[in-house]
DNA sequence: TCCAACTGCAACTCATTGGTTGCATTCTGA
DNA sequence: TCAGAATGCAACCAATGAGTTGCAGTTGGA
């Protein structure tokens, strides 16, 4: 029983180009959703969906400082889900090169 | 400047629980997509896109056999997609690391 | 040869979602 | 205190995508 549970919105969150852009620009520094929107052709409520879906798939956090909500991005959890990842595709070549072995057998 | 251009149609395919059981499936052998829609309550029409769009993020490789078309899984992809992954993990914590010891050195 | 099984294509429905505008609310700082 | 800057919420639009049904085209085997 593998854990994609949880997987599944990571990818579904990393799944479009300008939540990778907002992932880029925050790699860079902290910011709020108001000062990435003046960086992006997007609104600003645009930008904000966008990091509900992160916050909700564990990419982002957020903090206030004063009265702006600043995001943060949140590396650690890209590396827990690379591991899964490597650990999934390992599975199953591993259990498709058994299967191969068994065939050959024949 | 990274590669993420290959990798969001990637994490597009992955973000969909359906693919990821069809992804499970293959992953215990080959299988075409009507030998696949009869484990899934969906029709094989369905089943049909998903491959299809699977094959276009490299996830899978389709093979003739007979007058069948048998499709499997390539972890390797996995793989290769979780090692961009933990790299842009692990950068984007370098430098944010970075920017937190200038600003303690104010 | 010819039926049956498999794939391929097209059109359609319905839900989701990325994006927008507009307005209300909160809170900082001069 | 009060104007301005920030977030929050709701309604709306358009595009995408998951899924369906229906039918046409191939191909293998008895």
């Amino acid at each position: 029983m593998t854990t994609t549970g949880t997987l599944v919105p990571v990818f579904a969150a990393l799944g479009d180009e300008t939540r990778w852009n907002i992932l880029a620009a925050l790699g860079e520094g902290d910011a709020s959703a108001s000062a990435l929107a003046a960086r992006f052709p997007v609104t600003r409520q645009a930008i904000a969906k966008h990091l509900t879906v992160l916050q909700g798939a564990g990419l982002v956090e957020s903090l206030r400082v004063g009265r702006e909500l600043r995001y943060r991005v949140l590396g650690a959890q890209l590396s827990e889900t690379a591991r899964k990842l490597d650990r999934i595709g390992a599975e199953w070549d591993r259990r498709l090169a058994a299967i191969k072995r068994i065939a050959e057998d024949l």
